[in-house]
DNA sequence: GCCGACAAAATTGTTGACAATCGGCATGTG
DNA sequence: CACATGCCGATTGTCAACAATTTTGTCGGC
């Protein structure tokens, strides 16, 4: 039917498999808010069984990502401004938190890593590789929380931060959104360097609170349009 | 069988009840962790059918409340000291943030509220009501999150904290800790009162830290029985 | 053209039966 | 007695069919 079906190779996928993909999709914003996912589609686009599809569904109900509905189904759950404020402050608290253990813990390569991200990172801005810039951007920030030895939490801000990735797609890496990032990797790579832990924590705060503050504008001007 | 099947009135329960269901019996610690969560027993208890049973075991399973393992079924999933650790952690820095928020953003009214139910946990403590204790203390906990406007990070702290409260329904609310717990509050009360928000933040995460050193001591202490 | 009633199609909820697998138990062998 | 082997009951995974409900389409009447 649509030439998209059926370009994911996905047979006899586990159910695990099944909700990762549907998550992608959530997150590249294929599939949108209010957008009601049906089990016969799910079933062709992914070539597994309607069983495995509802377990799936069952599971993405659960992490929020999806309602449902008594006999209608489920459907891509509309995240509110407000809910994605509290996410994003939670996320800096978390993050904060994480980045001040990095200092403390991290051994000289594992820092060194965390440059040689950030140059990446600094690179894909002048050839304006927004879709590579997200991806090493998500690396950079879970690289934290993992080094930290944080890896419970570098999960659960992932799925916090999952609602929120479609924007960031469809609206959010764009010019001057791109530099001001980097500008702010910069501090907080700065402060690492001087081994300055509260220091580092508050310039990962600010970053990420610089990230709703974009985030906020961009929906205002959605809005009045 | 056993006199406790049946005692729940749950006929044609809802998946989210039965899920509701099965994460009390967790924090009640009467399902304990490695316990394996047999769908025909859950069948009786809860009167509904094996479809909605699998569907919730599902949701907890996305929760990470229970493992689920290919032909062996469901379990009540097991959570490393590593892991509480990390999400105590994590409850220092959120409800840490709430309560500087409470600060800022509670009327009078609500502040007061506050107040009174820190008195009522007091009285528990001359009393031993040790399950009465707890119940207060997580809805003083929840208060001070919904009335900051976090009531998404209210939902999530409480998430987090399922799988530690089988602990404390077990071993933690005992003697000194308790005396312990009140003596935080009341600092918190004390900075609240006096308008100090970061005072009031820091009251908090000591807070919690004092509970997680008191857990971490309880568990070493069991080990070495 | 718009609106309501009604039928048909599409979609989801539920059940029961059957297949696949695991764990324990008995049995036999050295 | 230790240990391998095969069988059987218990338990879970999977599927296909059917029931309940919503959504869509159609047809008169105005």
């Amino acid at each position: 039917m649509k030439p998209s079906e059926q370009s994911v190779p996905l047979q006899n996928a586990s159910t695990g498999e099944i909700a990762d993909w549907i998550r992608a999709q959530i997150r590249a914003n294929r599939m949108v808010p209010g957008q009601r996912l049906v089990e016969a589609d799910l079933i062709r686009q992914t070539g597994s069984s309607r069983f495995k599809v509802r377990e799936a569904l069952q599971r993405l109900a659960a992490e929020g990502l999806v309602v449902i509905e008594e006999f209608r189904g489920a459907s891509v759950r509309e995240a509110s401004m407000e809910e994605i404020h509290q996410l994003y402050r939670a996320r800096a608290a978390l993050e904060g938190m994480c980045t001040a253990d990095f200092v403390r813990l991290a051994t000289p390569q594992e820092k060194q890593r965390l440059y040689d991200l950030a140059d990446e990172i600094e690179a894909c801005i002048d050839e304006d590789l927004s879709e590579e810039f997200g991806t090493l951007n998500n690396r950079w920030h879970r690289q934290i929380m993992q080094v930290s030895g944080n890896t419970v939490l570098a999960a659960l801000v992932t799925r916090l931060h999952t609602p929120v990735q479609r924007l960031q797609f469809a609206n959010f890496y764009r010019g001057d959104r791109l530099s001001s990032a980097v500008e702010d990797h910069r501090a907080i790579v700065a402060a690492i360097k001087k081994g300055d832990a509260e220091a580092a924590e508050a310039a990962m705060r600010q970053h990420i609170e610089n990230g709703l503050r974009y985030l906020t504008a961009v929906d205002k001007a959605v809005r009045n349009d």
